[in-house]
DNA sequence: CGGCGGGCAATG
DNA sequence: CATTGCCCGCCG
């Protein structure tokens, strides 16, 4: 068993972590083998990678705690992954006009994987997604990577959420194209954050029984002009793009603060 | 209309 | 593994 998720972790992760392998995520790795002597993390610690969360702080469930939360940290995005529905709960980015610009001349990959640093009980795999209707939904967007690396990594899975197609490829690129247009015309950096909402009864996909979200968030905060809003969609092929909310809304919604204690005009 | 960004599947 | 072709929606 233990040589099984070895094998898989040296062959699905190929050099795509280039001297950036937190100390966490080694820790991460080294407990997925023997889970059982992992203490209860704590809901989100993102000591390797705070730099995606806006003052460096991270978001706190008001309500419910996120069944079996893992915090990974990539290159350029921060994701909290739950082995409940085998999907993040939510992903944070950083970016300016200078990452965008950079990001601009990166070529997509294309090369999904399942992320070994998840236990395989708690990850998706690719089957799972293969003929389920849905497209892999990019939360942290491929179009926002600036370099090879942080590119091959918005390619792992713990970064999808199942997503209607036309959804994905409709009104959630239009999403992601506005934010990435306000940043670009910002005057300094803004913090994203995004993620899916479940329905209790949730459907779910594949032999892992990845859980399908109802709907798609979006929070955008510019720190410098103090305002945060947040897009909201519905996970149909019929959607469509709305007014965005307001972020007291947001917090409503998901039971998450995402912004503790930082200051929203 | 073409280009771009979101995907898919088949082919060696 | 990379390449190729294809679909979809949006936008200039």
């Amino acid at each position: 068993m233990q040589q099984t998720k070895s094998k898989a972790l040296i062959n699905s992760v190929p050099r795509l972590f280039s001297g950036r392998i937190t100390a966490l995520v080694f820790i991460l790795i080294s407990g997925a083998a023997q889970a059982k002597l992992l203490p209860t993390l704590p809901p989100a610690d993102f000591t390797q990678c705070k730099q995606f969360f806006a003052g460096g702080k991270v978001p706190v469930f008001q309500a419910r705690s996120p069944a079996k939360a893992r915090p990974l940290c990539y290159d350029a995005f921060a994701v909290l992954h739950s082995g409940t529905t085998r999907t993040p709960l939510y992903v944070a980015e950083r970016i300016n006009k200078s990452t965008l610009q950079d990001a601009a001349g990166e070529k997509r990959s294309n090369r999904f994987f399942a992320d070994a640093r998840l236990p395989a009980s708690e990850r998706a795999a690719l089957d799972d997604y293969k003929g389920s209707g849905y497209a892999r939904g990019h939360m942290a967007p491929a179009a926002n990577m600036a370099n090879p690396e942080a590119m091959a990594q918005s390619f792992s899975l713990a970064n999808m959420v199942p997503q209607a197609p036309r959804n994905n490829s409709g009104p959630w690129a239009g999403i992601e194209k506005a934010t990435r247009k306000y940043a670009m015309r910002a005057s300094g950096d803004v913090y994203v954050i995004t993620g899916p909402v479940f329905d209790e009864s949730a459907e779910v996909i594949g032999p892992n029984r990845v859980r399908v979200p109802r709907y798609l968030f979006k929070l955008v905060y510019d720190p410098v002009a103090q305002r945060a809003w947040a897009h909201w969609l519905e996970n149909t092929e019929q959607a469509r793009i709305g007014r965005p909310i307001e972020y007291a809304e947001l917090v409503r919604r998901t039971g998450i603060e995402f912004l503790p204690g930082l200051t929203i005009r």
